[in-house]
DNA sequence: AGGATGTGAATGTGATCACAATTTTGACTT
DNA sequence: AAGTCAAAATTGTGATCACATTCACATCCT
């Protein structure tokens, strides 16, 4: 049965006033999740379960549960039944660091030739958000803030497609870099491209975008890839 | 109701006799469809239809066609609720093309290191099919030959979810590819790369394979481009 | 005849039930 | 007290039903 003290922190589900759909709100509710790493990789998760969190019926959780294990961030292990996060091995965090470190310059460089004022002022409180998180110790903050800040230039890139490409692969990232941040604490964690970011944006210079971008994720990644192995 | 002449060719399910699920089979049954360019942009399916047309409930249907949205090889448009193939317009095309132009080498130059005999065996084959395919101007015969030779190369690379994300592109593009190539006929299909492709994994040449999948794609997508602008 | 209109069919979505397979539990045995 | 085994609860999957919305088409009115 559904935990009252429940550590997913689900968004919860405005049942009506809304004109999406059940199983849409629900993805977004379990993405949101995932990504921000509130679902460690040891959890097994249920339908059922998930259903009476969200006081909704066990159909829609199926349909969101159905898309996320399509994209590979959730999986039915066949042996005994059970949904859980897929352990990132190397080789898949090797895949996964891979594609990261050209998808997402690609978006930055994009981004930058867009960028306008009202990015800038998001990033820079997304940023500012990030560093208050860092001052704090506050891991989960950081994860949210540093989200923030990169979808909000992905978002600038207005290149749907390859941003949604993105999004499905920090949905596999994401608990992973939970719980390593997490052992590492906050000293640790990268934030120096940021500021680098943000001065790329302002002058649109779409090559300093891409090269920072790149640094960015490959200390993030290192980090990831020496916890893991 | 389900038409008797059914041009999209599902496989049909083997209800039993199977360890997989329904949904999944009907899944892989769709997407065959959409890589093949079974599917026509312009038709509109519905899960009734569709599990009308397999002798199965609509349950599962469900299930495919929600991974399949997820995605964004089908879509369902809001403004009347009916499920088709997302439109490929130019924006969406420059960034599909833009991934496999990358991805895709990436792949081949993963797949040349571990290439060895019954990797060769099967590229040839497929070759020869593709050749035969474009004599009596198949063009079906040539997008299934054309898949079964990329995909063969995908394979060896052993980069699963590199692999998945290519496939998820081929999604999106059959439906259209079809279309084009068809108007096209087969004489101006690109095939010239496919014997540098099979000397490079000969040679275990990792740059070469780079290339010359490059080039493929890069003429292939230069049609598509072409044709829909 | 041509356009508005209303009625029935078809749509996706969600809830509920049934079922086989698995896990968990709890009582019983040794 | 620890191991064993059967009963009960839980799992994902699929089928069936209900419902609001939308589409198609025949009918009617002017």
């Amino acid at each position: 049965m559904a935990k009252d003290n429940d550590p997913l922190q689900l968004t919860t589900i405005d049942t009506d006033a809304n004109g999406a759909n059940l199983h849409e709100l629900v993805y977004e509710a379990l993405a949101q999740a995932l990504i921000e790493g509130r679902i460690p990789p040891s959890r097994s998760l249920s339908l059922r379960g998930l259903a009476a969190l969200l006081n909704i019926s066990a159909m829609p959780v199926r349909g969101a549960v159905t898309r996320l294990m399509a994209e590979g961030a959730l999986e039915l292990q066949k042996t005994n039944n059970r949904l859980r996060v897929p352990i990132l091995d190397p080789s898949r965090l090797e895949q996964l660091t891979t594609a990261r470190l050209w998808l997402e310059p690609e978006l930055a460089a994009r981004a930058a030739v867009n960028a306008d004022k009202a990015l800038l002022d998001r990033l820079r409180r997304d940023d500012e958000a990030l560093m208050r998180a860092l001052s704090l110790g506050d891991v989960a903050g950081y994860m949210k803030a540093n989200q923030d800040f990169h979808f909000a230039i992905y978002e600038q890139s207005r290149s749907g497609l390859l941003m949604d490409m993105a999004r499905s692969l920090w949905l596999k990232v994401g608990p992973f870099m939970r719980v390593v941040f997490g052992q590492l604490g906050t000293v640790q964690l990268p934030k120096d491209h940021h500021q680098d970011l943000i001065n790329a944006m302002i002058a649109n210079d779409d090559l300093a975008a891409r090269t920072s971008m790149r640094a960015d994720i490959a200390e993030g990644s290192e980090l990831l890839a020496t916890a893991l192995n």
